[in-house]
DNA sequence: GATGAATGAGTTTTCATTCAT
DNA sequence: AATGAATGAAAACTCATTCAT
């Protein structure tokens, strides 16, 4: 028996929860196996949270909160239009790079969380199902902001795309790396994950001779 | 009660437990659901399934199957580099769409088998993991080769790109607005979908002129 | 294992709840304790039952089904006034005790369902409550109906006796007799103790000189 | 928080936790419960109190040593048996609805206590069984002893008459009138009740003339 | 082959009680 | 003396699976 502060003890078990969910996925993993984690006894967990279900939610939750908070803070650099059209490519995937990086820092800042969200939380209920929705409309609506501010600021955006769609597709497709590597399939090293997204994204695959060279 | 011979009754089974999967998920549907909708008595339904998890992942191997059969029939159309390189925007376009037109007629042929592999089947157990890794890492293959081809073959692809992350993205990519559209935060009009994803995996973002303005 | 069909399983259920629920109480018995008395396996019972409640509520409805059939079928013997004015003393004691008797066969036919409706169903829940009070309230009228016909058709009773009062009383009096030989307080003799009910209720206990002597 | 000696705090704690048991019941009722109604720490109930049952045990040995003082203090005044002879028919009925309400005064003085015993505290366990039977069996006896005194020294009760069941039915008569009028099914008209009971355990409820014309 | 009654392992959850502070 | 965080025993209940019919 350790006494500890309420909002400490919240935050272990929170953490412990993580762990365990992420190791063993929501259903196998037993609130024994959390209250074991954490070192506490079983009924313990239920001062702190209303049933195990809260738990998986407050981690989403939490999740959710630093990827909107993320949002808030985030706002898109003022560059006049003529600035604009000075930059050249390399300042452009450094500063692709560097949005992206910031963004996926906040959401699979550790590799349990990632799993969680992928994986674990897939499915369960209505409920975290809306929470997961709000959280990919969240991610989305942060790259569709920065792509809405490259076109009509920047004048950079090619015409007649659907930013919505585009935004969706970076996001699953950052998400499909990421459980990709998750899964061993690719190798976990962010840079280079990165450069590929963000050469991707802004390029697409067609060499552009190609593209230049039609009629 | 009705006489169906072994394997229509169980095709008869999987798609009542299709059915059942997609519309309250794996952990949600009971053996009895699947029995009742297939109007079979509830021991009967072990007579073709080893269990309840036997069933999930015959539903998923049926798919993997189609998948990996629509790779195994679909080649590469041959054609020389030269008349490649007479291909109009347009008929490249054209033939991307129709690639991915096929690929998603085979995965996602019905909204049900959607919902299972994106939705109930994710964080199940390690085996059935396992499946859905392998129905990923081949549709991703799928693009992949189509990538390699055009890059090998025909010149049309981008220097210094990593195809097998490309692939990756657009799978992702794809099934985000898969995913999307299925929790109806986006319209389910699905060749304006498959219009978007072409558009954005050959030409990218960036306006070409502002590509071609660098220096 | 042994199969039985619906009807029999579950009253044999019942039957082996209404004792363990006799001798260890609603709260003091498990479902363990009554399927082990039924030689069933746990989950079973909840194949017959939604659940451990549920299995008291169908023992007390079945004794609330009985009392209330008793009142349905019995009716009061018409017996012109004349007549009535002409019944002995002997006559009417017997004919209430005769009355009595069916009474008090049909409620505490057997003394676990005695024990149970007067000891282990009190203070449950609200509508356990419900149930217990629409007993007593059917045993009362089934006692009232009969002080009111003697009123009314025979003229038997006195002036200015509120008879539900009267038949709450007669109730409360006898099951207050039946606790005392269920605690073994007093004698388990049943005929001496409807003798006992049937005098106090006609006569009372004041010696007739005594009244007959006031002015 | 509040500085309450020893004895007051565990009268103040006992009178919540009646306050509680009669609305919540036994079962219903927390420990919790109980300390939040008396502004104390969980703990501290078991400063005062072995365990929660203590506190039932508490509650109810109270009232059994109230009714026992009751009897202890009561005694029957010693009239001339020439003088009993001339008592009205009003004198004595007028004395039974003292001698009675006394009673009830005592057992009933409150709602809570009334419910605790009929309700909340039946079927708990032997040993409450054992304390509610003493209960039972003092009142019962203060009501016989009453009923001897009528018989042996005023001569004012009928012949052939068990004493202890009439006493053992008024008591449960009176505890029916008061579950019924606790429930709602008849009025809380205390006197009107406590004449009603009297009326009927001095005369029952045939009708003199009837009686009295019977050969 | 077909059935559905029976099973019981496995989990969540509650709450009286303890004890470090 | 007072507290309330921590405990864990105890119990209800579900449901995939078996097997007598």
């Amino acid at each position: 028996m350790s006494y500890l502060r309420s909002p400490e003890r919240q935050r272990q078990i929170l953490s412990c929860a993580r762990k365990v969910f992420a190791e063993r996925g929501f259903h196998g993993a037993n609130v024994s196996h959390i209250c074991a984690e954490a070192g506490i006894g079983r009924g313990t967990l239920y001062l702190y949270f209303e049933n195990k279900r809260a738990v998986l939610v407050a981690i989403l939750e939490d999740l959710v909160s630093r990827v909107k908070a993320l949002m808030a803070r985030r706002h898109i650099p003022r560059i006049p239009r003529e600035a604009a059209k000075a930059l050249t490519r390399d300042q452009i995937v450094a500063f692709s790079e560097g949005r992206l990086a910031e963004l996926l820092g906040v959401v699979f800042s550790d590799q349990q969380t990632l799993r969680i969200v992928l994986r674990e939380a897939v499915g369960l209920d209505v409920d975290i199902d809306k929470i997961l929705a709000t959280m990919d409309a969240t991610l989305i609506s942060i790259v569709e902001r920065d792509l809405i501010a490259a076109r009509d600021e920047l004048g950079l955006v090619r015409d007649g795309i659907d930013l919505h769609h585009v935004a969706t597709m970076v996001v699953g497709g950052v998400e499909k790396l990421a459980l990709a590597a998750l899964r061993g399939d690719i190798a976990s090293d962010l840079p280079a994950l990165i450069r590929s997204v963000v050469q991707f994204h802004l390029y697409g695959t067609m060499k552009p001779q190609a593209e230049g060279g039609v009629a």
